[in-house]
DNA sequence: ATTCCACCGGAATAGCGGGATA
DNA sequence: TATCCCGCTATTCCGGTGGAAT
């Protein structure tokens, strides 16, 4: 052990959680599934929509980003444009996004052009191009997706975390146009996958010797098969041990950095929040299982000029569906809680 | 079994902000 | 500069749901 670098981390880069590895491992089926569906594409072809469903960190995002940059080398004349629907989930917000990343012309400025127009102009492109939709059961308007899927230049890859969401709760006509795509499905990793994957990264990112193997196997035992989580752990360790001058990451380290991911992970939500959405949040947090009726009180007490009824409604359900809070009951029984994210408990 | 009522969420509407247009 | 336009947020109204009280 020459222990005389100061530094743990090599590459931050591969920490990163968005960082697409040139090799996806333990992933060749879906790999393989996912690339025929897309091959039309690199004869110039129209490609099928194509449907990509798994729990969060199963590598869904990974999957497709790999396949996409495959593509790409493949096939230099075609565009691959990423939408986070979590992010854009407005029709026009996504849009957006797609004729940003699409169109030549960048005189399109915000607000101003309409909806219709923005369409137009994504119909008039005659570049090919690869869409990934990620977050889709995110959009509040799914018309996006086929706005997309009827045009012929356009690949769609649609990314949700389950195929019930997509369709949910009206959406028939979108159920039967995406029944017919093709479907890959994806499965939460096994702890051995994600020791095989946290590897792949140490030997990229990390110095030699500065983690073991054992340690590892912690970390993807924490993770519960997301892998997103293993790599977040992985990082906030090697960070830790680099700021307090370690040369290697002790089992303490990544004991303490288990619960900094996952609340590392929660507050990059939080902070978006608005102020209002904020007191609701923290109303919440303080007072434990607590009623709808009891939270807008509180609500209303701490805050000057406080908002509707109806739209802390709205603020509650958007927070369930940032996985921020779970409610529990249907009716007058109902109650919010956050979801807990500082109890040591793998399990559950 | 029936009624009550806290709570949910869809739909229509108003006001705001800021970029475009005249 | 004043005005129009459009997406977005918040508000208003309201029908529906299902535990809890009777």
């Amino acid at each position: 052990m020459p222990a005389e670098s100061p530094f743990v981390i090599r590459d931050a880069r591969v920490l990163r959680t968005d960082f697409v590895p040139s090799e996806v491992v333990h992933r060749d089926g879906e790999v393989n599934h996912l690339s025929s569906v897309l091959d039309p594409v690199t004869r110039g072809e129209r490609a099928d929509t194509a449907v990509v469903t798994g729990p969060s960190g199963a590598g869904k995002t990974c999957l497709t980003r790999f396949v996409a940059s495959k593509l790409r080398e493949a096939t230099l004349d075609v565009e691959t444009v990423y939408v986070n629907c979590w992010r854009n989930y407005t029709r026009y917000r996504a849009l957006y996004r797609v004729l940003e990343h699409v169109g030549r012309t960048v005189d399109v400025h915000r607000q101003s052009t309409p909806t219709d127009e923005l369409l137009d102009r994504i119909r008039s492109v005659d570049q090919q191009a690869v869409v990934v939709l990620d977050e889709a059961d995110q959009l509040e308007d799914p018309g996006i997706v086929y706005d997309l899927h009827d045009l012929p230049q356009y690949a769609v890859v649609v990314v949700a975390n389950r195929e019930q969401d997509l369709y949910a709760p009206d959406g028939r006509r979108l159920r039967s146009r995406l029944q017919a795509s093709e479907h890959v499905r994806m499965d939460r990793y096994g702890t051995d996958q994600l020791v095989a994957i946290l590897q792949a990264r140490v030997d990229n990112g990390l110095e030699r010797d500065v983690v073991d193997r054992q340690q590892l196997h912690a970390i993807a035992d924490a993770a519960a098969g997301d892998a997103r989580l293993a790599i977040g752990i992985l990082r906030s360790a090697a960070r830790a041990a680099e700021r307090d001058d370690h040369d290697e990451i002790t089992d303490d380290v990544v004991g303490q950095a288990i619960p900094t991911a996952e609340t590392e992970i929660r507050q990059a939500d939080v902070e978006t929040l608005t102020p209002d959405q904020l007191v609701v949040f923290e109303v919440i947090r303080e007072r434990g299982p607590v009623s709808p009726g009891d939270v807008y009180d509180a609500y209303c007490e701490r805050i000057d000029d406080p908002k509707t009824e109806r739209t802390v409604r709205s603020y509650l359900s958007k927070m369930q569906q940032y996985d921020l809070l779970v409610a529990n009951g249907t009716s007058r029984d109902r109650v919010y809680e956050v979801v807990d994210d500082d109890l040591p408990s793998p399990g559950v």
